[in-house]
DNA sequence: CAAAAAAATGGTAGCGCTACCAACATTTCT
DNA sequence: AGAAATGTTGGTAGCGCTACCATTTTTTTG
């Protein structure tokens, strides 16, 4: 087995680190750079942590040690010592989900080459294990916690505002932040994209919608307030299932709306795979894209705009989310909180051929 | 500040733990556990870890003691006096691409109950940066560690052969495992897919590649073993380009092959995106699929059967990968280590009407 | 130039847990 | 019955680091 080639592996001949007590890991420590480099374990400490705070002749030294041995810090000692780990925490509902894979991206991209390390948990959209993930974190003290939406349970909540760190709610906005928030309004979203087709002639504009976890229903009330202010509205335009999103289900709910909703001129989804699934399902049945039947897509992902004909989506920026959580994150850290603790990052109506009449 | 919000958050009025000193976290630890039950510290860690080994009697009052005190383990304490963190670190060239989410999606549901944890790491497909990912992972001496290829620097390959824990090389499998690895063959599936696309009277294949890492150089390579065997093969034919995959890049490696191959029959894609794209700019010039130009992409992503018309595509087993490494961790590191080391879960051809001529 | 302030460095005592050994209680064996 | 094996529990000494203070050296100030 491996188990027995580490010793075997790590031991150095010659080196300082000779014959270590059993429980020992072998590996160089804090207090052999400094024995090498003739100064205290405090000052390595303090060279690690705060270079300005040790004379430029001790640092060199210390960091020809360091290379020396091969020293690695050990970030759970710390962690224990300091009451406090380099690591924030990230609870993001899915990872299949395109979405908040671009906000993982922007968050990572956000850290560079800070010392700050992700752990991350899938809660599956459910709010339960979102607060059993949220206690494990909490168990490791981490420098700050991201959470998706702001629908927390009560008892998660009353956890995040007593966590005594920066929590950032990601993806939306609204009135109570439990410490900062990034993200921009589906409420706006839906309803713009809906007003769009409203504008272009459009009258019997279907909803179609998957998951429905709460930022789709409001991106579904924003559809309905565009036909409060405009249009004639009729429930049976609206089919939503609990099912997760997908292509196929963007082709199995647009052939459920299109058989219970006679007369349906257009289709609001909930997200670019609906809607791309719609325009396969229209490909299939000859229905004429936007001639017949005109589609939106919410997220814009990359394909809409290649897509033929390309699809009209709501531009949201999920990769800046990532980042501008972990701008506001470091500088909470630093010590400036931000005074604009609550960020709407705004959304784009990408107008495209799906939507485009003459 | 929340900092500030820390202590009056934490220190719940009448609770056993009262006025600490003022290093200590304010949290409950084992020994607060120990006390309140009336054991030794030593009996609580042992009922957390393998509850087996403590007295039923001594388990109910440790467990009623942890209830009441809201105690949670502190896993930095933990890892440090075991010198073992219950960590996998998992090396990922990428977290846009769908095919990892899924890896990881298995992954995680692999884990099921288990008290391990998932620290991953993104290379964006450098090894330079795995490496580096490596070397700090391996300072939180993780369980196990799971990287993607098998195409490790020297250096790199060296640390994980001595990181004395089990190693999984994901997504490929190759001759000279580190020590475990469970993927499949992408050589077969590029080959088996160009095989396929001359057995239904194609002649012109072309292949497109994106990003052209080792497994899409793999993929590229079954594909001129199949014209080796059977065909007439042309350097022409083949368009790749180092930028990353996606949809847009897939209509635009088209373009660059129509012009430049004449009489270009059919193409077999890197992935699924660059299929896609390919798709879309065909409807787009008015080329008929599969008449006058079939498609095969690579993956098998869920929209592939959806699209019109449906593509035909290699599916791999990705979240099976997941799931069987973690498998693989779990029984190594219960002890009993899997005697087959290297398990290919191979693939499966899914023709679709994209390659159908009738 | 002495006194005060600031900067640089070090010693020591933990952080909360587990490895290691020892002690005792209980069962099994000869 | 006593001896040996097994099971259960606890004490103690770290794991590798940092907080807190003490000490020494350097700089600044009146």
């Amino acid at each position: 087995m491996l188990g027995a080639m580490q010793l075997a592996g790590n031991a150095r001949p010659g080196d300082a680190v000779g014959n270590r007590s059993r429980r020992s890991s072998g590996r160089p420590t804090l207090a052999d750079v400094a024995s090498r480099a003739g100064v205290g374990t405090i000052t390595v400490s303090r060279a690690l942590r705060d270079p300005e705070r040790v004379s430029s002749e001790l640092r060199e030294r210390i960091d020809a040690a360091i290379t020396a041995l091969g020293y690695v810090l050990n970030p759970n000692a710390r962690a224990l010592a300091s009451a406090r780990a380099d690591v924030i925490g990230v609870l993001i509902p899915s990872l299949t989900n395109n979405v908040f894979a671009e906000v993982l991206r922007g968050i990572h991209d956000g850290l560079g080459d800070s010392a700050l390390q992700i752990q991350f948990g899938n809660t599956h959209y459910s709010a339960d294990e979102e607060e059993r993930l949220l206690r494990v974190f909490l168990g490791q003290r981490p420098s700050a916690l991201i959470v998706s939406g702001i629908d927390q349970l009560p008892a998660t909540r009353r956890l995040l505002e007593t966590a005594g760190c920066p929590v950032v709610q990601i993806m939306e906005t609204g009135p109570n932040p439990i410490d900062m928030m990034v993200g921009f309004s589906h409420f706006d979203g839906g309803q713009q994209a809906t007003e769009h087709m409203l504008q272009i002639g459009c009258r019997r504009i279907g909803f179609l919608g998957a998951r429905m976890d709460p930022r789709s229903q409001r991106r579904l009330a924003g559809y309905r307030a565009a036909f409060r202010a405009t249009g004639v509205f009729d429930e049976l335009l609206v089919t939503t299932t609990p099912s997760p999103s997908s292509v196929s289900m963007g082709a199995y709910l647009f052939r459920q709306a299109i058989s219970k909703a006679p007369g349906l001129d257009g289709v609001v989804c909930n997200n670019d795979d609906l809607a791309l699934g719609v325009l396969f399902e229209c490909n299939r049945q000859g229905i004429s894209v936007p001639d017949r039947i005109c589609i939106a897509g919410y997220n814009d992902l990359e394909m809409m705009a290649v897509a033929y004909p390309s699809l009209t989506s709501i531009r949201t920026p999920r990769y800046e989310v990532g980042r501008q959580a972990i701008a506001m994150i470091r500088a909470a850290l630093a010590g400036d909180r931000p005074e604009q603790v609550i960020v709407d990052l705004g959304f784009e109506l990408k107008v495209r051929e799906s939507t485009t009449r003459q």
